[in-house]
DNA sequence: TTCGTGATAGAG
DNA sequence: TCTATCACGAAG
């Protein structure tokens, strides 16, 4: 299976969400398509963790283009974000916020089931992977994680291009969701019209 | 709407 | 040490 290369994470964080639209993320024998991502931008962007946290800025030292990071969120959510270091323009991350689930769907349901009391709806696997939390609990991302290399195609954990059967999906951009600071940037890109997205885009 | 849960960072 | 904050999601 070949995945993206390095090259692609060295486009601007915002070209970078919006191109990941329609790509694959690939756990094990679990995959889904990207339908909703977020650019972040380590330079004026309050709301990126480079902001507030210096080892965000130290992570994108330390660390190739491509490579997941990957923290815990109100101690519950793991969240994936990938690195992105375009030459001569701000780094950045791009944070995967929901997929269309393809492959693996009774593995993925098994493990969020796990965070839930109530039994999940029936025929429909929007549940499973519509949000940044609940696609890491699909896809068993943790901690162990955090650093690795997305673009290695010998990694259980890694991206893969936009299948040749799938046309390119329309894509609609608004403002971030979900964060407190720089909520004006329309840097939230999703793919039209798909049920998968974890909100709807406003607007249009 | 309310609440749980834990890592991080800055203040005291 | 203590405290505020946080790219969320489930239940009610």
């Amino acid at each position: 299976m070949n995945t993206l290369s390095a090259d692609f994470f060295q486009q601007d964080p915002v070209t970078c969400a919006r191109a990941l639209v329609g790509c694959l993320v690939i756990s094990g024998e679990c995959a889904g398509r990207i339908v909703e991502t977020e650019a972040y931008s380590a330079e004026n962007d309050d709301a990126c963790h480079t902001a507030t946290r210096p080892s965000a800025r130290a992570f994108i030292a330390a660390h190739p283009p491509g490579a997941a990071y990957v923290y815990l969120n109100y101690g519950v959510h793991w969240m994936l974000n990938t690195l992105v270091k375009p030459t001569g323009t701000p780094h950045g991350f791009v944070l995967i916020r929901a997929l269309e689930p393809l492959q693996g769907i009774p593995l993925m349901a098994r493990r969020r089931k796990a965070a839930r009391k109530t039994p999940p709806p029936k025929n429909d696997t929007r549940w499973l992977c519509s949000g940044p939390g609940r696609l890491a609990a699909a896809l068993a991302i943790r901690q162990s994680h955090h650093g690795t290399d997305l673009c290695n195609p010998d990694a259980p954990l890694r991206f893969a291009p936009r299948p040749a059967s799938s046309p390119a999906p329309g894509i609609l951009a608004s403002p971030r969701i979900g964060i407190t600071r720089a909520t004006d940037l329309a840097w939230r890109f999703t793919e039209k019209d798909s049920p998968f997205v974890s909100v709807p885009a406003r607007g249009k």
